[in-house]
DNA sequence: GTTGGGAGAATTTTT
DNA sequence: TTCTCCCAAC
């Protein structure tokens, strides 16, 4: 039996042990929030609740491990097969059992950005529109996820962003109905159709649906102020059963609504619930007194909000500290004095974290740094999967096991020397549209047709297919991925890039976290849906950590805790940021994007201003 | 058709 | 500083 009194406070204890029914728990920063999921998981295993009919969603599949390592820990291992993850994963998952009720292979692809992008421009060049003045495919990328996410239609997103676009709205309606044919033509999900598509098979296919209903006993769901109405929708149809819908977030950290997040999830759970039970946590155990009152302050002209004050628990220390500077080489001169000064106060570098808006905030920074010989960590804006070089390899992969993958085929035999989007396109045309690496006659009319220039390299990749298969590599994707290196990306990478050693030693780590999967397309199903916080956590878990210096933006730094937080770029323009600034209603997302930086901080923090612009006021973030 | 140089632009936040 | 686009040469 686990003492739960005696671990918990009161509030914590009435969530963690709960009986049936819709919970609410409104959880501000720093109170124990994730402690409380843990020991709720663990609760219900020891009352003999069997630990695969829990449901656990999470925002990052990072803070889905973290939860399950802690609760098998508190509940005595008990906890295997768990269902955790996030939304994206969790409907990943039964997509891949489902998907041919949608009409998809079970094989399917999910597309990753680079992938959605390539569809876009070729969608474009197709309705040969004058691209000088058409939105860039960011843009329409962005456009049509907002569209998917809010369950509107995409020319309803378009008419509220005209003004700008300065396009014929229709135009991008028919990029859209192009973008959707040929993701159908190629059986793939992008990220967003795989919420869509989970939500829609759920609805569609009764059965299936009844089938999840009845498994799940328990729906625990993380940061459920970041969900939204695609995700919301999801937990209330697989939760209709037995209502045991437990949900855990805090309003006032609800930082992605530009991803379609809608706090209004969280703030009218209690309509949609009427027998909800609601409980607050209030105690905060991670930050001085002086630290909450900064926090405090600063949400506090926040509109439509759940009312709750963060109550300290710990003893008054240091006092936060704001520093004025004249620019962005100042900053990071101050910083470095700073950060040497905590060193000598007796802090790591990995007790520290320098928090920013945006990625490029961090750019006079990191060479300062580098100058002063402090060794950091950045968890960098593009991720880990998303370099050049790693899809190289990944596709690589891809056309291995999935032949219906055009644009992995494309990638493939573009690294080839002399062979360019033209020729690969008559390739993939008389090939019949697919290209089975199984199949000996496909491989040997490929290798008839390559051009002269290519064939040496080429042949080396067609022995590797051959023997992918017949030496059933498929179970040892590092093996492969290896010899994939030595026999010709290796080369490749002298030829194309610049630093093409610091390259090598990303695919020998992909080597290694390949085998963390049992097989190759289990891999690939799943490394779209990695992110580079995901992978900055295996790393940690693996090597011992070096000390270092931790460089972050507040958004992935969400979830996490250091003893001493610097928030650099504290001024109009910068963060908040002026691209929001524009938009009404904004203002306030970026207050709470704020408030979740300085909750960070356990012990001092300090917020770093320079003045750069002749902005008047250098602290904008505070509210008046 | 393809490559590679060179000039230019441009930078929110992410599953 | 990194990507992206455009043009000329192979």
């Amino acid at each position: 039996m686990i003492p739960f009194e005696k671990l918990l406070n009161p509030e914590q204890l009435a969530a963690a042990t709960a009986g049936d029914g819709p919970l609410l728990v409104l959880a501000a920063a720093g109170t124990g929030k994730t402690r409380t999921l843990v020991y709720r998981v663990a609760y219900l295993v020891e009352q003999g609740i069997p630990p695969d009919s829990l449901l656990l969603l999470t925002f990052t599949n990072r803070a889905a491990r973290e939860m399950i390592t802690r609760a098998e820990q508190v509940a005595g291992g008990l906890t295997g097969g768990i269902w955790s993850g996030t939304f994206h994963h969790v409907c990943n998952r039964f997509l891949r059992r489902y998907a041919d009720r949608l009409g998809f292979r079970h094989d399917f692809t999910i597309l990753d950005r680079d992938d959605t992008r390539s569809i876009l421009d070729e969608c474009v060049k197709a309705l040969k529109l004058n691209r000088k003045e058409f939105p860039k495919r960011d843009v329409l990328a962005a456009l049509f996820s907002t569209a998917a996410n809010r369950c509107v239609p995409v020319f309803d997103v378009i008419e509220k962003s005209i003004d700008e676009l300065n396009v014929d709205p229709m135009d991008i309606v028919r990029v859209h109905e192009g973008y959707e044919q040929r993701k159908h033509q190629l059986g793939a999900m992008d990220f967003d159709d795989l919420l869509v598509n989970g939500l829609r098979l759920l609805r569609e296919h009764e059965e299936v649906c009844r089938s999840y209903q009845t498994r799940f006993r328990h729906i625990l769901v993380d940061e459920y102020q970041d969900t939204n109405l695609l995700q919301a929708q999801l937990v209330d149809l697989l939760g209709a059963h037995y209502r045991n819908v437990m949900v855990v977030g805090d309003d006032f950290q609800c930082i992605y609504g530009w991803r379609g997040a809608d706090f209004r999830n969280i703030m009218e759970f209690p309509k949609r619930y009427p027998d909800c039970r609601i409980v607050k946590l209030e105690q905060n155990y991670r930050s001085v007194p002086e630290i909450l009152e900064v926090a405090n302050a600063c949400i506090a002209g926040n509109p439509e909000q759940f009312q709750k004050t963060l109550r300290a628990t710990r003893l008054s220390r240091v006092k936060p500290r704001a520093l004025f500077l004249r620019d962005g080489d100042e900053q990071a001169k101050a910083l470095v004095r700073l950060v040497r000064r905590h060193q000598e106060d007796g802090f790591n570098l990995s007790q520290m974290a320098v928090l920013y808006r945006a990625h490029f905030h961090s750019i006079e920074l990191q060479m300062e740094l580098s100058r002063a010989g402090i060794p950091y960590v950045i968890t960098s804006g593009v991720g880990v999967f998303e370099q050049a070089h790693v899809k190289d390899v990944l596709s690589f992969l891809r056309v291995c096991c999935q032949p219906g993958d055009r644009l992995a085929f494309a990638r493939l035999l573009g690294m080839m020397y002399g062979v360019g989007p033209k020729a690969i396109e008559g390739y993939w045309e008389k090939l019949g549209g697919r290209f089975d690496s199984r199949n000996g006659q496909q491989r040997a009319a490929l290798c008839a047709m390559i051009k002269p220039s290519a064939r040496a390299e080429w042949t080396a990749i067609d022995r590797l297919l051959g023997a992918y298969h017949q030496e059933n590599l498929s179970v040892n994707g590092g093996e492969i991925v290896s010899r994939f290196f030595d026999q010709f990306l290796h080369a490749y990478l002298e030829r194309v890039y610049e630093h093409a050693d610091k390259r090598a030693d990303d695919i020998q780590e992909l080597a290694v976290q390949i085998m963390q999967s049992p097989d190759v397309p289990a891999f690939l199903s799943e490394v779209a849906l990695l992110t580079n916080v995901d992978h900055e956590y295996t790393q940690r878990q693996t090597q011992d950590a070096p000390d270092r210096l931790q460089l972050s933006t507040v958004h992935q730094a969400k979830g996490l805790e250091f003893p001493v937080v610097f928030v650099i770029w504290v001024a109009e323009g910068m963060f908040p940021s002026s691209r929001t600034l524009g938009e009404a209603g904004d203002d306030a997302e970026e207050r709470r994007l704020f408030y979740v930086a300085v909750t960070r901080a356990k012990d001092e923090l300090c917020l770093l201003a320079p003045e750069m612009r002749r902005s008047r006021d250098p602290r904008p973030s505070f509210p008046s």
